[in-house]
DNA sequence: CGTTAATATGAATCTAATTCATAATTCACA
DNA sequence: TGTGAATTATGAATTAGATTCATATTAACG
């Protein structure tokens, strides 16, 4: 017994009309082609559905069984249809984000705090305990942008820029280099390194400074929140390398001094990656123009 | 958009098997086929659904959302199919019944309470009021089986004999018609008739009797119970003719006499229609059977 | 009854699905 | 990192099946 969606149509469609003649309007059909189907779908299905010979046409008792079916399935089928067409659009979606970079939570709450205002309905999660493979994850799908530093030509992927920071040292009030203009990658052979637990190669610190010039700390020492980091730089058990847009919004950096890495300063960029086929996504484009404002909020 | 039912069982089979090339078995299709059809859906539904380059295929957010959908869906025409094999088997269905006799009742009762233990679904039901258009009704599918006495030649209605039955005379023990042997026509002319309350072409007495004969009654009255009439006969209110079957169930026939109409007793048929495209189902089987068995095991 | 409107049917046509043959990819394993 | 085996994609040819056209048949209504 094979029957198709366009038959549960065709009989819906005969019932409401009442008759093959009217029906025709109501699926573009001429009155031989619904015939032959009401046809088709007898043998089919193997039962009269319709009274014979009775005009206007009436559903036997199994008929009527039919049409129930046929509306409960058709209506499942349409909600099915209208979902993929928010899909497509970007009223809704999954928005999974991985972050390679630690301190990025400092802005990424707000942003989706902010999100969450024009998308309800775009179920949002931060995929931790992936932040060497993200970019991996996002061309599996596992994940669907990955906030990182370090932008990649690849198939399908397209790195957005969202905004530049200066990493500022910090350390404190009473730490002997606070006496400096500014920090050079020497000055820090002589010091117990405080960062995230990341590995070295994904630190401004080491990225930019450190590992070109083969210097290596006197200790690193690894934490996880930012806030602690600060209270530990405070009490001077050591210095660290932190992101401008951290300093800015954190209250507890009255202990500290900040200074630039280099006489110049030292700059980097934040990308987001996604893939090329979701960037049209209305949620998409709503959290990238967020991410590429929220220094400007945060600041105020 | 279009999608048909074809189309989830395609994106099914491919997600439970894991590639198009082991989905060919499941879908008695070419791998190629099932490429094309797979690209189709891609295009109508405008979402990637697996994710591109990986083997074994893996849905995507999106993919995994329609393969729900797509189940449901598909267990929902599945049981929609089985429920119209078994209405095609006569495992179950819709038995409305209409009598145009009226005492059939007597026996009827007996005969559903049978049939019940053999067809628990099926949805049974007696509609009364339309004694007179019950055929009519018939082929209308307002109803789907007619007891009735005048089998007529219709095309797509099928007459089943039950049984033979004879109109008894009944009167009460000291009635003047009480001493005959048998009672004819002309000996109504006098007589108070109590019958059940249908037009007189339905009644046998007028039908085998008192019609061909010209004869009138002195009175007639209506009476809806069968119990009530007989009360009435015993307390010698007036006279009435019942099918043998009713005085033999009944315990309420002490202080009746009950006379042949003719010296040669007169006989009836009692018969089932239904429309021939039911005649083979089963649970019209079993009806039938019950209805052909159900006076030897009243008189038991 | 005859007239009108609706449905059914058969043959012709046209559309779209499937297959065949083969190219392009990907995978696994050396 | 090639290389062969397996898988998927693609284009053209074929086939199946759905739709239309033309028309016969059947009901509906005065």
């Amino acid at each position: 017994m094979n029957i198709e969606l366009k038959h549960l149509r065709t009989i819906l469609a005969i019932h409401k009309t009442g008759s093959l003649q009217r029906a025709t309007e109501m699926l573009n059909m001429t009155q031989s082609a619904i015939s032959h189907q009401l046809r088709y779908i007898r043998e089919q299905i193997g039962v009269e559905l319709f009274v014979p010979e009775t005009r206007p046409l009436k559903l036997s008792p199994e008929g009527l069984e039919l049409i129930e079916a046929a509306e409960r399935i058709l209506s499942e089928v349409d909600k099915l249809k209208s979902r993929f067409v928010d899909l497509r659009s970007g009223q809704t979606g999954r928005m999974f984000i991985a972050i390679e970079c630690h301190a990025c939570f400092e802005w990424l709450f707000p942003v989706l705090n902010l999100f969450r205002d024009h998308h309800s309905n775009v179920d949002v999660d931060i995929k931790p305990g992936l932040a060497f493979k993200a970019i991996e994850a996002l061309q599996n799908e596992e994940v669907d942008l990955v906030i990182s530093a370090d932008p990649e030509e690849l198939a399908g992927i397209e790195f957005h820029e969202l905004f530049t920071y200066e990493p500022i040292f910090i350390a404190s009030r009473n730490h002997p280099l606070s006496k400096r203009p500014y920090i050079d990658a020497e000055d820090f052979a002589d010091q117990n390194i405080i960062t995230y637990p990341v590995p070295k190669e994904r630190l401004d610190l080491f990225n930019l400074l450190l590992l070109p010039a083969g210097i290596e700390p006197l200790s690193i020492r690894q934490i996880e929140l930012t806030s602690v980091i600060l209270l530990l730089v405070s009490a001077n058990k050591g210095v660290s390398v932190l992101p401008d847009w951290v300093l800015q919004s954190s209250r507890e950096t009255d202990h500290l001094t900040q200074k630039r890495l280099t006489k110049k300063g030292t700059r980097r960029k934040l990308y987001a990656a996604v893939r090329r086929r979701d960037s049209e996504k209305l949620y998409i484009k709503t959290f990238l123009s967020l991410s590429k404002n929220i220094l400007s909020r945060l600041s105020t």
